[in-house]
DNA sequence: ACAGCCATGTAACTTGTTACATGATTTT
DNA sequence: AAAATCATGTAACAAGTTACATGGCTGT
């Protein structure tokens, strides 16, 4: 939702036509990620349908202006006064593969733990050394940089909870918890040998 | 894309039936994201449309178990074998956010970092106290709390910024990078008043 | 003239997500 | 007998994303 929330409170300053909003929401995430422009127009259709923008005439330059509505406006509002609840939503795709890979037998997951804190400690360390140019732009860096080192603590973490945690694979065909019935049935062609 | 890997990966271990497979993520992630039943079978549909899983005969119970492919067997591989990398993809609705309210005019950024610190506060609080059940469940309270405390920590950052960088507030009408002509057109129908 | 950017749009597609229909089995 | 759970599936939709077609304008 907030490519689309982030053009409606663009335009909830002023109308502003398709290729204006992109650059508009460039410059204020600090150029970190480029839309392409067609999900501008996308977007501002999918806005229109739920009655929160209008479209306005074509000016003599061929730009087509796009207008905020009232419930746009109170959208805009009701987003900026209610914060960002995790949780629920938002799934963290680290943490669900990295959970899976160390309750799945067979898998190693410290292979995976060091393969994921190069990874992340490279990106800090790029994140650290690049300058940021503006305002936006250093917000957005800090966000990822402080992300990225939770990510480097998280590791550590799960690297010590399995090394006190031996028998941490969950086998799939020996749970107790399994809904009903015995062992999967082997199928002849294609299926990978089971652990 | 995680629900569909991790649908996969299990299914790497062998043959599971839909509802087999819901169970199995819930006990994996700790329980933390329930799936809809929905949405496996609509899963497994699309991994067997791209020739990932294949789908055996429903036995006595009317179980219809689910077999992974050799190409499945090797996304799999794949996943397990590399990091998931933020940046290019991966956007941060907090991030956009709170930088767009940075950079809009007349958006009470303050206000939003303030709302904001009170829900990750509550939220790190009660992942500190509430027990995990199991080594999924701690894995990913873990991951959870983690990145809360980043959160805030950028939260105090971005009120840093901000009181350093008065003119922090970026015009729509006013920008000198912006594309083209002039200022925007005022519609008369259901426009809001432009700061 | 040609390359390249500005600008609008369309069509197709991905993953995730929900609501609903249907029936079998199990529990109370 | 009724309620709950197990189990499979279908239909629709949201938001994001990309590729492509089309033209105008600008600079070399």
């Amino acid at each position: 939702m907030s490519v689309r929330q982030s053009l409606l409170a663009i335009l909830d300053q002023g109308p502003c036509y398709g290729y204006q909003l992109r650059h508009e929401f460039d410059r204020r995430t600090g150029s970190t990620w480029r839309l392409n422009v067609g999900q501008i127009y996308n977007t501002l259709e999918r806005l229109e349908r739920d009655g929160l923008v209008g479209r306005g005439e074509a000016d003599e330059q061929g730009h087509v202006y796009w207008h905020i509505t009232d419930a746009g406006s109170a959208e805009v509002a009701r987003w900026f006064s209610s914060p960002v609840v995790r949780g629920e939503a938002a799934r963290d795709e680290l943490a669900i593969k990295l959970a899976v890979a160390a309750t799945l037998p067979g898998v190693d997951a410290g292979a995976l733990i060091r393969a994921q804190r190069s990874e992340s400690e490279a990106r800090a360390r790029s994140l650290r050394e690049a300058p940021s140019d503006g305002l936006a732009a250093a917000l957005i860096a800090d966000a990822m940089l402080f992300s990225a080192e939770a990510e480097l603590r998280w590791l550590d973490r799960v690297e010590q909870r399995l090394s006190e945690h031996p028998h941490h694979a969950i086998g799939v065909e020996l749970s107790a918890e399994r809904p009903k019935r015995g062992r999967p049935v082997k199928s002849d062609s294609t299926a990978s040998s089971p652990v």
